[in-house]
DNA sequence: ATTCCTGTTGCAAACGTTTGCAAGAACGCT
DNA sequence: AGCGTTCTTGCAAACGTTTGCAACAGGAAT
């Protein structure tokens, strides 16, 4: 149907005019469905554009009219180079991300940046002019960076964790609070020396560790932060070199994510230490992973499909021009039977 | 650095021309790096345009360039509406595409669409003007609209499966040939009555389960079909399903898929079968969970990494007005502990 | 001094839409 | 017939870049 050969292709509005013997200005009120154009007009070109396939150039239009429809998704790879993007998490929240825009009639565009290599990525996405809005996935070790770009610039949105005062607007699980869950869930288990499998420079993972720590004091338990990468292949050995070294001594860990927890788990059973008997385990996210290890894993589960909605309203409350608070998500205790 | 404060923000690159003193048309040049600007006008302008932070409009000159820099990502999302977005395989493939891509100085644009509620699809998205090229992931049920469309587009890399004579230009793994291994580590692992976990009305999984068939055929096995949705929700009661109603007469699954592997997995667990000693499995993929399941996962590994720089290769080299083969990438036999 | 380069620059016309403004048409009213 | 409405439409100026063409300057060669 869409005349790719026939003589004369449709590729603008004024082809499209020209057929229908009328100025391109109708053509465009006709396509874009306005008030002022008669019905029979409006059927005629709707009739035509059909039958040569004909899209109006969204280049052209997002130039005049300046704004694109268009929504960047950044994610910074800070620390972990390599693996960020694959993450699952991430990926997940990518996903309902997606579905989200696309219901609200937006486009997303994704860009994974290194600050390290690039210090200026946000300005430069922002400035690029092909973005309505932003929304930044994980603060990475970019919280200043981020707060900078905020105060001058509306249309974002950053998912990760929120600290006293802080000037962007976040969407994101109360780590803190997610981190309490966890160390009171080991110690109601009976855990006494626990501990923490994760990077705390990355500032979610900092929040889930100070969470447990003051459950710890509280309570009169021990917990050490054992620094483990995220990425499987490098945390695998990370992990078993930590459960060596302390071999014995620990009684329950709180891992930052199922990812690592699920390392954990077949690393432990590789040593032939049971889980919960032994050792106690918690994890973080509840990704579907955690639903298929043995035993499923205990885990503190993030809503990710709630994440994605809040980003997405946010944002785009913003770009109506609204000042929006942070929105901060609950974190809920899974209970499956590794504590 | 940025001044977004100063009096006079430099938005446009005649803003920053009248602060140089010099054209709009220089301007250009200098920032596009061309010879024809004399070296000190280049400085100075290159000074100032550091100074206010200022990017030129990506919209505009894609408009005048008739090239945006954006390469398109659709997700079709045919049979399992909500699901495959979120796959853990799509996802992994979309990652290292956005890494490829951005190496390239490409960016990523996604979209997931609904071929459904939206036949034109693919004609919308590439006639936006938004995109140089498309990459389709997954052919889905639209093997045939694809086709339609790739006569008359260039720039277009799909990926899934290859088959006899196709006319657009895919990249995949030769699933058939998958299929053919998956079902000889089966039956030399003494399975004889196979039973095929997966969907087969999506072409690469319909193209395992004919590989499987071959093979099961010359070997004198059996091998059943049993269909099952891709989607966890779905496919947990499915599997629970086809399990019990084949109880006893199956000693052998090939997976489509290794999430659905490791659901298989646990679901023999809790009807106490021994897997592989009353049961062998494979699954296919290779996802990071194959490692991680008890006992681990034999499977059909398909190289996600050399798919997406395939696909990426092969997109610029059309671009570049090349006509290009399809690129079959070979699966690799995973021997774990299942089968 | 004239001519012919070569190297830099400015001018202005695109790229394909959208939209304020004004003009025209059609109609009803007095 | 004249006037005022209400709908439709066309005109042309944007949006911010890029780029072919022409112009100009400063030398070098004659």
């Amino acid at each position: 149907m869409a005349d790719r050969d026939s003589k004369g292709a449709v590729r603008t509005i004024t082809d499209l005019a020209r057929l229908a013997g009328v100025s391109p200005g109708t053509v465009s009120r006709a396509l874009a469905g306005k008030s002022l154009v008669n019905a029979k007009t409006r059927e005629k070109i709707e009739g035509l554009a059909r039958e040569h396939g004909f899209r109006p150039n969204q280049m052209a239009s997002g130039l005049r009219r300046q704004k694109t429809g268009v929504i960047g998704v950044v994610i910074p790879l800070g620390h972990d180079t390599r693996q960020q993007i694959s993450d699952t998490f991430f990926m997940t929240l990518l996903g309902f991300l997606a579905d989200e825009l696309t219901s609200e009639g937006y486009d997303l565009m994704l860009r994974r940046v290194v600050p390290g290599t690039d210090p200026d990525w946000l300005d430069r996405f922002i400035g690029s002019g092909m973005i309505d809005g932003a929304i930044v996935i994980g603060q990475s070790d970019q919280y200043d960076r981020i707060e900078d770009v905020a105060d001058g610039y509306g249309p974002l949105v950053v998912w990760g964790n929120h600290t006293e005062g802080q000037r962007h607007c976040v969407v994101g699980t109360d780590n803190r609070l997610g981190g309490r869950m966890a160390a009171e869930r080991l110690i109601a288990a009976g855990a006494r020396r626990i501990a923490f499998l994760g990077d705390t420079t990355a500032i979610e993972f900092a929040a889930r560790f100070a969470g447990a720590q003051d459950v710890a004091q509280r309570m009169g338990a021990d917990i050490i932060a054992l620094p483990t990468h995220l990425s499987p292949e490098r945390a695998g050995e990370e992990i078993a070199a930590h459960l060596a070294a302390h071999a014995g001594v620990i009684d329950g860990i709180f891992a930052a994510t199922d990812t690592l927890a699920a390392l954990a788990l077949t690393t432990l059973r590789e040593r032939g230490v049971a889980v919960p008997d032994a050792i106690k385990l918690v994890g973080f996210d509840d990704l579907p992973i955690a639903r298929q290890t043995v035993p499923p894993l205990t885990t503190i589960r993030q809503d990710i499909a709630a994440g994605a909605r809040g980003l997405v309203d946010l944002l785009l409350r913003r770009l109506a021009g609204e000042t929006t608070e942070s929105l901060i998500l609950p974190p809920e205790l899974i209970v499956r039977e590794t504590a």
